[in-house]
DNA sequence: AACGTTGAAATAGTTC
DNA sequence: GAACTATTTCAACGTT
């Protein structure tokens, strides 16, 4: 007796329960990612450039230099001197 | 032509200024939005609330009875509560 | 000591390698939950409807009844039928 | 008669009609900006990059080095090589 | 005035 | 590859 509304009713069930024991799991991660942020901000570090960092270190070195090229392109084409440069001359 | 390592830089360049101009004038509005909502709170209102009322009185408008009929079908299938209908205009 | 800087270093990279073991644990998470929901498809039912349900059925979960009172009352002030109670548990 | 639960209800209405005139105007400029990337897009720009570059511009030429130079000591910190490099020696 | 909290904007990913 | 959804990031707000 597992059809309402012509639904398989208990297999969909399953499906959702499954589901949703994952997404808790999911979130839970993600608060303990949020914690370490701030344990790490607590130490005195930019929360916003570690996730710069972390945002290149899982990019390949490709892309990281394909979109660089493109940037400094459209930089030049604004007349707006190249960024790449700021950090380098200090 | 105005080709700075192959990019039509007047066009990129319009495109760019045009979008400048539009977020000016949207920062500007959000100015505006700010005041009011000061000028409410010194008239004694509470501005978390207004917020939720704004919120909930355009969740109204935009009419959530898309797929409701298959919706409403699975959750009867999982045994919830059919969500709160549209319930205003039938 | 490890001072790359004036930066500590070795903190600094035991807060990233943290960080980054998390979210790929995440990550296979998210797989996980997408090899379900593609299992799901498989038996026919349909996905977006199930994403739809398990959203309805975390807000459920999400007792809505905070600041119930005041929000009733400023509703009221603007004509509003009061947003639908918590309904559940009166 | 414009008290209703010891509110005053038109001076509350008012604020709250107000602020939904100039959040109406806000989306229809966040409308037309987005028309405007569209239109970019179809012209061949990146539009990801097209970001990153209104971005640059809006912030001092200050701000940027500081978030530079911080972003490079981390990485030097972490042992990667510096991604300002990347796009000067080609 | 820094902190956490919340809401909006932007980016990434998925599906068709 | 276009549209939709979900996640992530960023900015604003109130709070302490």
């Amino acid at each position: 007796m597992s059809d309402v509304g012509g639904i398989a009713a208990e297999r969909l069930r399953s499906f959702v329960e499954r589901i949703e024991r994952l997404e808790e799991e999911k979130a839970a991660l993600a608060a303990d990612i949020r914690e370490v942020f701030a344990e790490a901000k607590g130490s005195g570090f930019d929360t916003k450039i570690m996730r710069q960092v972390i945002k290149l270190r899982k990019m390949d070195r490709a892309d990281v230099e394909e979109q660089e090229t493109l940037l400094d392109l459209y930089c030049r084409a604004l007349g707006m001197r190249e960024p790449e440069k700021a950090a380098a001359d200090d």
